[in-house]
DNA sequence: TGGCTGATTATTATATAAACTGTTCAATCG
DNA sequence: CGATTGAACAGTTTATATAATAATCAGCCA
């Protein structure tokens, strides 16, 4: 949890700042506003965050946390194969991403402020996402329904190939039903790339496709 | 060709138009500097194009179509099977958006501005290219390799696929060569999925995977 | 002394005025 | 009379002044 090491004032600053980021948005919240609600200084905020931008980006560290750990909870999901996972994983993330695109607009906007002064935190949270899905297909590997050497190289292109299904920035062109539909074609053209490997790994030989040209 | 109906002093506005757009930018550009390079007046440039906007929208359907093109120029290559050109298809792609996107920042950002006024000429961008997709598909089809019954909606499935790396969006976070192998790396998985497909296809099963959750 | 304050400062944002630019159209030209 | 012009208009951008805000810090309090 991204709250543990923060000391108690810090976590009601946050809570408050929270609030209001939420409902005005980042640059429409002012310092005093947040000072006020804590019946505190302004001075005295900055013995808890080092700046503004500092408390936004726990702000989305907090709801990033809350994200992967949703995310994770389809790995520990029963009674599900790994393939069943990794269209969970998919489904689930595209949900997320286009519902807070859509009924919070405010911390998507916040995210967005945030990631172009701060880049490394998106690179973070993707990569924390890329461990979840990483599971997911040592998992598959191990069932021998995948096929997975490298699991943390194949999550990096598992999450380039539905790249176009949690950037919020195309969202507006198509419906949810629509681009629900093409991601579960993508995901089965994947699935099928999986067991193709899985059917030549047992055979002894190579993948069949590698880049050479 | 998209100049092909244009009036000849319609090009010549077109001409003088498109210089300053790729030098200046658009905004930057004005419709007497227009009128000055054409040796006519602002009013004039209006019986012929009804909007600096339309000027504009001819100046990236040139462009786009220039790019389709190219990308055309992927299927007719001979002695290429129809795995190797799909590799082609997304490489070149990849490419192209990557070399404009650093080297014509002004015409990038043209389309951007253009695309937010007139989405409808992104989709029929889209789908022109999507249609020299789904010819490569129909190729693979018909010499057993790939199995597609709909190459329409796998060619948009296939470029859902390859978002990542053909939107300038997100080109900063990455540089070429690590972009391009990840790019590789989609394409073989997308590749093993149709050989499993088209495996299945000559046993005279249906598909393997299938979105039911 | 460690935690806190709030007036102060440098920066950023907002509001307003001035200049510019896309578009129109009555008048002109060939 | 059709093609062209350029002054006029409305809308937008830019420049400037004003206000608000993030961040600081010398002093205060418990």
């Amino acid at each position: 949890m991204p709250t543990e090491n923060l000391d108690e004032t810090a976590k009601q600053i946050l809570n408050a700042a929270s609030r209001r980021f939420l409902y005005y948005g980042y640059k429409k919240t002012t310092m005093s506003e947040i000072a006020d609600d804590c019946n505190m200084s302004t001075g005295n905020l900055y013995r808890y965050f080092p700046s503004k931008l500092d408390i936004a980006e726990m702000f989305v560290r907090v709801l990033r946390g809350e994200q992967v750990a949703t995310l994770r909870s389809v790995v520990d999901a029963p009674g599900r194969t790994p393939s069943q996972k990794l269209r969970d994983f998919f489904l689930l993330k595209f949900k997320i991403a286009y519902e807070r695109f859509h009924d919070k607009p405010k911390a998507y906007e916040l995210s967005s402020e945030l990631i172009s002064e701060r880049p490394k935190v998106a690179l973070e949270w993707e990569s924390a996402e890329g461990r979840v899905l990483a599971e997911i297909l040592a998992e598959g590997d191990a069932d021998g329904s995948f096929a997975v050497d490298n699991a943390p190289a194949m999550a990096k292109i598992l999450q380039d190939a539905g790249y176009r299904f949690t950037s919020p920035a195309v969202f507006h062109e198509g419906d949810y039903d629509a681009l629900a539909t093409e991601l579960n074609g993508v995901i089965d053209l994947v699935l099928d790339g999986f067991s193709w490997r899985a059917a030549r790994h047992q055979h002894g030989k190579p993948p069949a496709n590698v880049a050479v040209t």
